[in-house]
DNA sequence: CAATTTAATGAGTAAGTACTCACTCTTATT
DNA sequence: AATAAGAGTGAGTACTTACTCATTAAATTG
């Protein structure tokens, strides 16, 4: 994976301005090393190495490890619930999305774009998310207070509508981030050098949300 | 999560008679040390203390801290492609599964039984599975040799019956396997704790998976 | 340009780390 | 009961770990 394609705006979500060229050599390395080691595999040695930089420095500014870690990861986890933030769902719902089909569609797209470029990060944040009960909590609270509640507006306008099915709004909601879920996963994680026409694996998934694998009639 | 759920099947899988007392300890600390902070944040030092046994015993049994890791492992890995290893699969077809339906049903329950029964171990070697590469082959061999090849013969099959839609055979096994798997996830790992009615999860699992989440008509 | 703050260094430290080995204890075999 | 073989031990080893601190270099300010 091609560290210049994030690099630019994974120093965007951070105020880069106010860093050192060391300091940004540090995050680099360590978003590295912590991706291919995982953060208890991953020495401050090496990344104080890579970096080319003394040990020392990494020390000035990050207090501990962790605290290093833990600013990676956090402004991308913020940004991890940015399409769920928009103020109230409904006055975007019917306008910008007048089907729950274009919903999905733009969700898949977004997301998409989201991993092509912090990757590297999400897969941190995803390994290391089981051992650090500050990340788990974060991740809570970020997710059900954004994520959960405007997903459940989403598809509870669009059971009142008609256009889909009654079955609970939970159940309705793991499905679609699971199908999601799954297509990211296989697109960058277990299949990422592959060919990928992306547009029509989109359409076929968003197909499959909407419409099942069984054949009509 | 209950250990003593585990025990006994787990045991099942490696030839139990064969080892010693201290050793089923050793395992059984390792699971419990592996799972809560990952392979490289477990110290022999610690498994051996919450395995009440001297920390030279451990190396009595396994050379390296990595063979315990993967005598751990390996033999729930073999399990895991279990319900795939059939030898002909054509011959199950129609008789025990006339149709996707009913696979779809039977292949949900079993893997839910799995990991009801391997859940620790799976996780670690979820958790795992970035880090080493032994790991990593072994699993895509399992996988594509055993669980691939059989899941295209069944797709195929009901494709040619008229059950399944015309889609590339990967994409509905993807969208297939992944809705377990998000089902799974869900059950075991983000909310174990929820009383889940496993009957009623799982029949709308189906049918999301078969007819999608659109309103008919 | 002098003064003061801030960044960077790398040798040093105490506390681990996985693993070894000479030894004892237990169990099975003759 | 004597012998052999394996299981269990825990202090010891060489090495790595995250982190400190006195010192030097660079940048910022009056």
């Amino acid at each position: 994976m091609n560290v210049e394609q994030w690099k630019e705006e994974f120093f965007l979500i951070l105020d880069e301005d106010k860093m050192t060229q060391k300091q940004k050599q540090i995050l680099l390395a360590a978003v590295e090393v912590f991706a291919e080691k995982g953060y208890a595999g991953a020495s401050t040695a090496e990344i104080a190495k890579r970096a080319e930089v003394a040990e020392g420095t990494i020390f000035r500014h990050y207090r501990t490890k962790k605290e290093l870690l833990l600013s990676i990861v956090a402004p991308v986890m913020a940004k991890l619930v940015a399409p769920f933030l928009i103020e109230d769902i409904r006055k975007i719902l019917d306008k910008d999305f007048p089907s729950y089909e274009t919903f999905l569609r733009a969700l898949i797209i977004n997301r998409m774009e989201f991993l092509r470029r912090h990757f590297s990060v999400v897969k941190i944040f995803m390994q290391e998310i089981p051992f650090h009960d500050e990340l788990k909590e974060n991740f809570r609270h970020y997710v059900i207070e954004n994520v959960l509640t405007r997903f459940k507006q989403i598809v509870e306008h669009f059971q009142e509508r008609g256009e889909l099915i009654e079955l609970p709004v939970m159940a309705i909601i793991r499905h679609t981030a699971t199908s999601i879920g799954g297509l990211l996963i296989a697109r960058f994680l277990i299949i990422p050098e592959e060919e990928w026409e992306e547009d029509r694996v989109i359409e076929e998934t968003v197909q499959m949300i909407l419409y099942g694998i069984k054949a009509k009639g």
